[in-house]
DNA sequence: AGCACGCCGACT
DNA sequence: GTCGGCGTGCTC
């Protein structure tokens, strides 16, 4: 059963004196305020509200609680002129809340993010050309004036640069009078994104999908739509469609990223088809860049919004469209603090404001593959690659047979004797080769031969990861780096230290000592620092424009880049992530893979995807090899259904943290203990969480498990009122947790 | 989230 | 003897 929604009051049982105030902290729910004699203040008004001896931005919730003596109350005052936030959006806060188990503050927060966007805006001051001719001329004033004379607006930074001169020039002429300020809004508007500005030609498939979206679109009301399309068949041009129609209907659209996906390509290839690029929301917008954002999405200047998951939070008045691209990707479970999956919650944001949703992705979820089996969302299918681009060949490689053998000179630990030779024939083609193994640095683990010590992060339980260029080792979890040693730190013998396992730069090294001559370049976040939608970076920049002619890189270089001239793509630990208990494992190395596959010829040219595995008979191998995804999808589906794993059944996880590990075992032992007895639910741990120790914290985790008609939160919330939990120790509730960890 | 109140170490 | 560390708790 989902939590219900809150219906918005209406507005004329909140023009009592006294009303609910939202503050955006994680109190347990609205404060009551009385508001100034006169106003009266609708359920999401902005207000001021003092709270101690500070003033917060509030929003008006709803009726007043009561439970607050009226003398204690103080006055919120609304604010003069600052738009409310839509109902709609109120809706959403409470049911999130709900849902997620946190309190409505820490929701609104999210929403909120905007410091400053409610003040009164601001304005900046600019010149022009006035009448008046100063009586003393320069060759500087003249160049100046001249510039100034084509009417435009200026900043006195802007027009000295623009006229060469200092800012003094400029000075001296306004105090002259031949310039004259006047005032401008704080932001040039938003340009409108135009949906005729070159629309595509779309083939039998494609046309098919945009129809079925730009009816949806049209119909103005919520529905559901997974847009199922292999790499390269044009998945972004068709819900482009979805996006036009929108525009023509004057609504507007939210586009979801992952982060990683929110790059220039995808603004730039959004300009080539409206003439605009988007308004963009993500984690790396200057304070002013979010204010000017969040005004215009609030007013409806912006349009089209491509933003990462906390974009879902934002004030559309008229929400006509939202896409979820990449919905099966990870990155959109937020796991710090409110615990939420933005393409869940994208869902239900559309069926609150009544439009409809699109989920986007060559290799889907496998809820939402489910959804779409079942009808529950349209499925609408691309089937064929864009062009003459056919699907690579994917061959595997049993690691247990294919090892070099005695009579061979140098002999290779990561790229096998078959991997080796279509390197050499790729290479000696012409063509562009990758090499791809999802993990960073040289070695992920390192021991003393001597004594067997074995390095591992003072703050987490996790092994640290030798990064050979930077000659340190590094905690991937923490962020705790220590220089290289020369000795092992336990038994102090000197060259007594071995590097276990791969890690790129270690791949690189091997590739390099069997192909010398070979141009190569590494790919990890490393070597890639990426702080929101800039330039293609580096190594892919040189990988693409023929530069290099191997890219060894980790997950960073499996999506979303379009390299022609690749045509090998070698995977050198397949069995990676393997099946280490965690539910989703095997669905998650399965769409990681498929999307590595799909780096391979996607021009005319051929693709050839070789798989280093041991597991060579395990079913995501042989799905991958058969180039069969349906097959996959629906074994998985009846793995999860015989064992009444989501989506067939629900699961909620408790993770309890803290510095002092005792309080932390005593509480998770006390909550293991208090666990209610509930039809069709049970209860599993606590256990030490995978990484018991993180950043210093102790974690425990309990896991609840439960059928699919079980009210999940209300059983959370009645356990939960049970244990009285010190301040010190953090009891954190997650709903449908997608990884064990 | 701030900010105040409240009990244990190194300083003018 | 104080100044100040940040643990705990409250804010309508």
């Amino acid at each position: 059963m989902r939590p219900r929604l809150n219906p918005t009051p209406p507005p004329e049982l909140l023009q009592k004196p006294v009303v609910g105030v939202l503050l955006p902290l994680p109190l347990a729910g609205a404060y009551d305020y009385k508001l100034p004699p006169g106003s009266n203040a609708a359920r999401g008004a902005i207000v001021a509200a003092p709270l101690g001896n500070r003033e917060m931005l509030g929003v008006v919730w709803g009726t007043a609680e009561g439970t607050v003596g009226d003398n204690r109350l103080k006055v919120a005052e609304p604010l003069e002129g600052a738009p409310a936030l839509p109902g709609k959006l109120c809706d959403f806060i409470d049911w999130v809340a709900d849902y997620t188990l946190n309190p409505p503050g820490a929701i609104l927060a999210m929403a909120l993010r905007s410091r400053g966007a409610f003040e009164p805006e601001a304005h900046r001051t600019a010149y022009v050309r006035g009448s008046v001719t100063p009586p003393r001329m320069s060759a500087a004033r003249t160049r100046t004036l001249e510039i100034a004379s084509d009417g435009l607006a200026r900043s006195i930074s802007g027009l000295a640069e623009d006229a060469n001169v200092s800012a003094a020039v400029v000075r001296g002429l306004v105090q002259a009078g031949a310039l004259i300020p006047t005032q401008l809004p704080e932001f040039a508007p938003f340009k409108q994104p135009d949906a005729s500005f070159a629309a595509p030609q779309l083939n039998t498939d494609q046309a098919e999908a945009a129809k079925v979206m730009t009816d949806a679109v049209a119909a103005k009301t919520f529905s559901a739509h997974l847009l199922d399309g292999v790499t390269g068949s044009g998945k972004t041009e068709v819900y482009f469609e979805a996006v036009a129609e929108a525009l023509k209907q004057d609504r507007q659209v939210l586009i979801l990223l992952p982060e990683i996906a929110l790059t220039l390509q995808f603004l730039e290839r959004f300009a080539a088809r409206f003439g605009v690029r988007p308004a963009e929301w993500h984690s790396d917008l200057s304070q002013k860049e979010r204010r000017r954002t969040y005004r215009a999405v609030m007013n409806g200047e912006a349009r089209v919004v491509v933003g990462a998951r906390s974009s879902l939070f934002l004030p559309f008045p008229e929400l006509g469209l939202v896409i979820v691209d990449e919905e099966h990707e990870q990155a959109f479970k937020q796991q710090e603090g409110a615990i939420y999956h933005a393409r869940d919650m994208a869902v239900v944001r559309a069926r609150i404001e009544d439009c409809p949703v699109v989920l986007a992705s060559a290799t889907p979820s496998l809820e939402s593959y489910v959804n779409a089996q079942s009808g529950r969302y349209t499925h609408l299918k691309l089937v064929s690659r864009h062009g003459v681009a056919e699907m690579p060949e994917v061959r595997l490689i049993d690691l247990r047979q294919e090892r070099d053998g005695p009579d061979v000179e140098q002999k290779a630990q990561w790229l096998s004797p078959p991997l080796r030779a279509a390197l050499e024939k790729t290479l000696a083609a012409g063509e562009q080769a990758m090499l791809f193994l999802n993990r960073r640095g040289y070695a992920p683990l390192t021991l003393c031969e001597a004594c067997g010590h074995k390095f591992t992060c003072p703050h987490c339980s996790a092994w640290l990861v030798e990064h050979k260029y930077k000659r340190r080792m590094a905690c991937h979890q923490c962020g705790y780096e220590l220089p290289m040693p020369s000795a092992c730190p336990q038994c102090h013998e000197p060259g007594t230290l071995i590097a276990c396992g791969p890690g790129v730069e270690r791949v690189a090294e091997e590739f390099a000592a069997f192909f010398p001559g070979a141009r190569y370049a590494i790919a990890s976040s490393d070597t890639l620092m990426h702080t929101g939608p800039g330039e293609m970076q580096g190594p892919l920049r040189l990988f693409a424009r023929g530069e290099i002619d191997v890219l060894i890189g980790t997950q960073i270089v499996a999506k979303g880049h379009h390299f022609p001239q690749l045509t090998l793509v070698g995977v050198v630990d397949a069995d990676l992530g393997g099946s280490d208990g965690d539910l989703r494992a095997r669905e998650r190395t399965f769409q990681l893979l498929h999307q590595v596959s799909g780096r391979a010829g996607r021009a005319e040219k051929p693709g050839l995807v070789l798989l280093q595995t041991r597991n060579p008979e395990d079913a995501v191998m042989q799905a991958l090899a058969r180039g069969d995804r349906d097959g996959f999808y629906e074994q998985e589906r009846s793995f999860r259904e015989a064992s009444a794993s989501p989506p067939f059944g629900r699961l909620a996880a408790l993770v309890i943290s803290g510095h002092d590990g005792d309080a932390v075992r005593d509480i998770a032992r006390q909550l293991g203990k208090a666990a209610p007895n509930a039809r069709d639910v049970k209860v599993w741990g606590p256990t030490p969480a995978f990484y018991a120790l993180l950043r210093g914290q102790t974690r425990e985790r309990l896991l609840v498990q439960a059928g699919r008609g079980v009210d999940v939160q209300a059983f959370l919330k009645a356990w939960l009122a049970t244990v009285k939990v010190p301040a010190a120790v953090r009891v954190a509730v997650d709903v449908d947790p997608v990884s064990f960890f």
